[in-house]
DNA sequence: CTGAAAGCGCTTACAG
DNA sequence: CTGAAAGCGCTTACAG
């Protein structure tokens, strides 16, 4: 017997009847705690805005196919808005305005502190409420609240070059940082560099990990030794370049060459090096990874791992509209990265 | 008689009943259209299509006060998105965010030809007929097409930073470019440079000629000459100031320092000394205008202007959210600029 | 403070 | 191909 189950139905989605009945209350009442009228009592609205949350109740179903109701996505980003940040969100724009879907921005639901569950799955409810489809993320702090939370309101979820891979099984793209590491480290080792440093983030950002294991395998596979002080974790920063690139050089026996894990701290070990009197390449070849804008306008220019952030963004794109249509996407997706070489590296002399 | 002119009321928004009678067809026969059903005649499909469009439907009202309602600002960008416009997305997203204020984010309607005004009118129809409240542009083109088609749709704009200021009158924010030509001028000429030379932007973009004219007014002040060949145009890149720097450092009596339009422009000048063995500063001082993410990592530090994008795309989000509370705005608001002094400026040897 | 009832804007199965 | 009619999800003036 079809419909038995009347209002509590758990085929579609929440309406105010089935909210109402579960309450106890008519769907006038449920109405007016939505539309934060005064004339309800507050131990019933309270009840009600309990069972809102409860049944996930979305407001009224907006036609996806509808003129004036195109689909939309959220793109999160976390952190700051930087260069990289923006190649990425042209490529999503792009890529979405081909299909007609519309992209809201915002920041990620994380402040400063540690945000309650509570909150975050508030945040993803808003989000579907608000006619969201699905989630692209641009964060380092994605946490496995994040995922639950739009799990629970059946938002897709894709992420773009995590920093850290949560445990949870989800849909990513990201650049092949392995491959870049091992490329970048085999330039120089085909220059003639035998010791060579690498200065990069994280030791907990899965990026870096495979930045600095492609640096590994490159450095065995050529027989040339990694001494632990070779490797340094810093976090990707200009400021970490200069530290750490001035330690890794005053060392008693100082690398020829550094691998620096972005381009912000490649600049960072130019300026240490530059305060050393060394000139680059002669004395010290640099190679940084992203090819962000400034890289080619460094002096010199620098060598690098290019990486596409705007394809980045347009297959994270690409990957969710296909999982929205029903296909299955690869959990992990990568995209391939390429060696520019401009002037920060020679054969050492 | 109140009523009396019935579903062609001017009063409030158009309902498919306002779209059915003037067509003179039922009410269920438009929705078919809207909902692109097949069984609708193609005569009436088309002209049910155009009364669609005249009447401005945009689709059944949505509350703004509803919890999944909240309102939305599109922020429409032209050409390509850099640390720049980043910066200026971040400003805006974090002050929407704390007036619940939603941001759609997309690309600008002027492709790569001129666009009928016809598309234009679509384009602002459809803004608004998804719920958009306000447009925020970030944009070189703005024509007085894309400005008559948003007053058409009753969507209040402000711009960030015209290159081009439109004749009509439209509110927009931007850095005082005046002032920041005229500081960074005294300030060379506080160190004692008199052969000060100008590698700017488009002649006619406003924010360049603003620039210059800061320039030349600190010159003038100074007594310093401003011969022609001290003056060049490009379009703010760094190719321009690699070219553009020779020409001027070529000259028979060449200059001893060069106030940049852009920080990019800033660091092809710098190339361009490099490769005539003149060293900076000492031989050669350069200023810049931006203080974008790579100033203070070019080798050397470029003392540049520094103007804060994202303060820029705050302050546009608070004069619309401003206006569209009723508050009278003004039609030009300028943020002030500042010199960040760092090490590619020194007295003349 | 609550809900029955009227009503709005829309969609759709169905009769013609 | 068109529209009368039933119906859905929601809101609100009003009676109690």
């Amino acid at each position: 017997m079809p419909g038995s189950d009347g209002a509590r139905s758990r085929a579609g989605r929440a309406t105010l009847a089935t909210v109402a009945a579960s309450a106890g209350v008519s769907i006038a009442t449920v109405s007016k705690v939505l539309n934060g009228r005064t004339d309800v009592g507050p131990a019933t609205r309270a009840r009600i805005e309990t069972l809102l949350k409860e049944h996930d109740y979305v407001g009224p179903r907006r036609d996806g196919t509808r003129a004036n109701g195109r689909p939309t996505v959220e793109l999160v980003f976390g952190g700051k808005l930087n260069a990289y940040g923006a190649e990425i969100i042209q490529g999503i724009v792009d890529a979405a305005a081909q299909m007609s879907v519309t992209v809201a921005i915002s920041g990620s639901p994380h402040g400063d502190q540690n945000v309650p569950q509570e909150r975050l799955n508030a945040w993803a409810r808003e989000l579907a409420g608000a006619g969201r489809r699905a989630v692209i993320a641009v964060v380092n702090d994605l946490t496995s609240g994040d995922l639950s939370a739009l799990s629970r309101a059946h938002l897709p979820l894709v992420v773009i070059d995590p920093l850290n891979m949560p445990r949870a099984r989800v849909t990513s793209v990201g650049s092949t940082n392995f491959a870049g590491g091992l490329v970048a480290t085999q330039h120089l080792l085909g220059l003639g560099h035998r010791r060579i440093a690498y200065v990069g983030g994280p030791l907990s950002a899965a990026c870096n990990q495979a930045r600095m294991h492609g640096y590994r395998a490159a450095m065995e596979a050529d027989g040339a030794p990694v001494p632990d002080t070779y490797v340094r974790s810093g976090h990707f920063l200009y400021e970490d370049g200069v530290a750490l690139g001035a330690e890794v050089l005053d060392l008693a026996e100082p690398p020829t060459a550094v691998f620096a894990g972005s381009d912000e701290t490649a600049a960072g070990v130019i300026e240490a090096a530059r305060a050393r009197g060394l000139r680059i390449p002669e004395d010290l070849s640099v190679v940084g990874f992203d090819d962000l804008d400034f890289a080619r306008v460094l002096a010199p220019p620098l060598t690098t791992i290019a990486v596409d952030a705007e394809d980045l963004g347009a297959s994270a794109f690409e990957a969710l509209s296909r999982s929205l249509g029903g296909e299955t996407v690869p959990d992990e997706q990568v995209l391939p990265v390429s060696l520019t070489v401009r002037e920060s590296t020679a054969p050492p002399s």
